[in-house]
DNA sequence: TCTGTAACATACTCATAGGTATGGTTACAC
DNA sequence: GTGTAACCATACCTATGAGTATGTTACAGA
């Protein structure tokens, strides 16, 4: 149901914009440079957007309502015990994040050189480890213990997108299994 | 011994470059701006560089050599069983590595962009796993265990870096140490 | 004292960035 | 058909970037 794209949107932009953010980095998301990608000039950028910054903050304004918010809803959606929804949000981050998770890993490096965005990303990691951690007071009722395994499970969601070496023993999948069922291994079974 | 800086060297600028690579990323280690920062001008730069990727390429050779190299001497250097060198290592990242994990930031994001980066850092990553899965080894003899335990440790040592969330339950450095502990819990004790 | 060279400075080139002012085009309301 | 607002182009400004060609200075050694 997509109008032929006759006139682009602000939308429109803030998809490329946010494509250029994941493949190159902030610095490069310039208004020459989309406005080149999009066959347009920078007219049409300055009647969309009141200036760089403008599209910056929509953009962030995008990536908080399509980031975690999805993933947990579609976790609490499926439902189950606390064992199950975790083992659920693990194989959605590993499995099926794709894009998503360079784009975060651009946001982190923009929050690098930027406060205000550091900040930003400070609370989204907040909210996901009082989740994840959530989850896990369920299981074995230390609020400490389930921190620290909040924070590990965390651990191996961000060394997947960082990490660069291959496995030699195993498919990389197999190894992140083994990982992930060390963090889960005193846990009750799931039914 | 630094002689008074009268002039400049080129291992001045590589200093001042990756500096600037850490608190900024790789767009912005700018001739015109460094040349700036160091109160000279460009001539200075292209008497001691050929051009800007003969500078990129210098400073990728300085992380090579002060890098994880330096990491493993140390923790040879001390020595002790294999539980031991796990254990001092991962004090050393967690305590005392400072800037240079910054610097590992960006040079994970540069290589984001830039497919030469990207395939140094994998060299790198891969010895580094190699590194700490041979220390597993020597515990457990089994590969594929040795390998998941290293890869697991890698992402405690990524997330510490990555992960803003602050701790509520407990300080941050007993968090980690917590999730240390359960990654090397069923490890024989150390003497 | 003369000479060479290391280590810059000066002064340009061209390309691209953000931003502005203004003009043109097209669709739709009345 | 006339206007009006959405949407974009054109032309321009200034700042900053990489790179080059050439002028300048301080000092070491003969």
């Amino acid at each position: 149901m997509d109008k032929p794209v006759k006139t682009l949107t602000r939308e429109n932009w803030i998809d490329f914009a946010l494509q250029r953010l994941t493949d190159e980095g902030i610095d490069k998301v310039t208004i020459t440079g989309l406005a080149r990608e999009l066959s347009v000039t920078k007219g049409s950028f300055y009647w969309h957007f009141k200036d760089r910054d403008d599209l910056l903050q929509a953009m962030l304004v995008r990536w908080e309502e399509t980031g975690s918010k999805l993933v947990f809803g579609e976790v609490e959606r499926v439902g189950g015990d606390a064992v199950r929804r975790l083992k659920h949000l693990s194989d959605i981050v590993i499995r099926r994040y794709g894009d998503q998770l360079n784009l975060e890993l651009a946001l982190r490096d923009w929050g690098r050189k930027d406060l205000k965005i550091a900040n930003i990303l400070r609370q989204e990691d907040e909210k996901r480890i009082d989740y994840i951690s959530g989850l896990f007071v369920e299981i074995y009722g230390d609020v400490k213990i389930a921190e620290a395994k909040a924070w590990l499970l965390f651990s191996l969601f961000v060394g997947e997108i960082i990490i660069a070496a291959p496995m030699k023993e195993q498919s990389r999948e197999n190894m992140l299994w083994t990982c992930l069922n060390s963090v889960f291994e005193d846990m009750p079974e799931e039914t």
